[in-house]
DNA sequence: CCCCTGACTGTCG
DNA sequence: CCGACAGCCAGGG
């Protein structure tokens, strides 16, 4: 086997939405559809959510990536609201209310 | 090439 | 505010 740090072989596109969701901070909070949009692949959000969904989460914070009204991931919400608090992040009944940075910060 | 699925999103009642 | 619906797009069978 390789050395470590190999990881699936993604394409230049999914390599883009990747780097976009490492590049998030603690406490910054963002949505499928902004990931996308940033990457440079507007109308892609689902395929944001697919890329998640099959990612490792080693090095991907995929609890900072919620939907566009601040819903958690499904079957995973205890966790993901866990994560998120630990960040600082506002979560009421299973969804972002309030983040210190990113989309659901104060407007 | 056709059909179905999905960690999405905006609109409507 | 929330559930139901339709639109959208890539991936897999």
């Amino acid at each position: 086997m390789g050395s470590m740090g190999d990881s699936a072989p993604l394409s230049p596109r999914d390599r883009r939405i990747v780097d976009v969701i490492r590049s998030l901070g603690a406490g910054e909070v963002t949505t499928y559809g902004d990931v996308a949009d940033t990457s440079g692949y507007p109308g892609l959000a689902r395929h944001v959510g697919a890329l998640l969904a099959g990612a490792g989460d080693d090095e991907l914070p995929w609890w900072r990536v919620v939907t566009a009204s601040g819903r958690l991931v499904p079957g995973n919400e205890t966790e993901h609201a866990a994560l998120l608090r630990s960040e600082g992040v506002l979560v009421s009944d299973g969804r972002v209310r309030v983040a210190p940075v990113g989309r659901f910060s104060r407007r």
